[in-house]
DNA sequence: CATCTTAGTTACTTTTCGTTACTAAGTAGG
DNA sequence: CCTACTTAGTAACGAAAAGTAACTAAGATG
């Protein structure tokens, strides 16, 4: 069926290249913290002042994964005391367009109340 | 502490709006469901069969959701069979910069070995 | 020695996700 | 009428991911 569907690669049919993009950036603070590497290199606890409600845990978790796609590279000054700084790679810093759309979108369209924000828990 | 790293307001500091935006578009599966519906209407079926991977729950979750922010509008056809299609409203059709720009991205840094696939279970 | 900083990690709880089974309305065949 | 198939979901349950607080380790400061 739908034999006729496939016309252009780029906007019918799965595409696995986006899928995979849209999963890793669109994991949980991902955007944020690719966000705050744009304004440049920064360290761990800047980068965790900058994203309120994101706990240390997750942000260790987030720049090893974007450590390891290559859109994150991270250096360390062995002071005394030890500094780590993340920035942005050359594919990273591509991101700035889909990151500038999806902020122009937001501003047209996103309303402040906050209902997509981060999904905190209930009771607490 | 800091008083000079806020130099712009669009790059540096944290944007409410963009985050509740890519917090929500970034939802798993959503990215997907947006990109499939940017081919035009699409029954509750056709977005899972375009979509590999998605459960018939998830699929009705992510649906719910982005009607309830407007990015969708669901319409019944009382068949019958009863229908069910839905398509991108105003707001929606605008994310197509967004999906480009990422998809650009990804055709250009994204590898195919799908590590950033959908993270199935591991049983066996 | 106690306390502060840096950059995380560990342990534990809650939320989200994936799988399977099931509902409900209608169609087709026997 | 009964079974099988379609449509568009929903319910229940276990597994994975996320949220929270406490803790590590190395060095600076008082």
């Amino acid at each position: 069926m739908k034999a006729n569907t496939r016309q252009r690669a780029s906007l019918s049919g799965f595409c696995p290249r986006y899928h995979s993009a849209v999963e890793l950036i669109g994991r949980r603070w991902t955007g944020a913290i690719i966000r705050a590497l744009m304004a440049g290199r920064s360290r761990f606890n800047e980068i965790a002042t900058q994203v309120p409600g994101m706990s240390g845990r997750l942000l260790s978790e987030r720049l090893r994964e974007l450590e390891e796609h290559g859109i994150v590279a991270r250096a360390v000054d062995a002071g005394p005391p030890v500094k780590i700084e993340y920035a942005l790679t050359k594919s990273g810093t591509e991101l700035d367009a889909t990151v500038r759309a999806l902020a122009g979108w937001a501003e047209r369209w996103m309303p402040l109340d906050g209902r997509a924000s981060p999904r905190r828990r209930k009771r607490g």
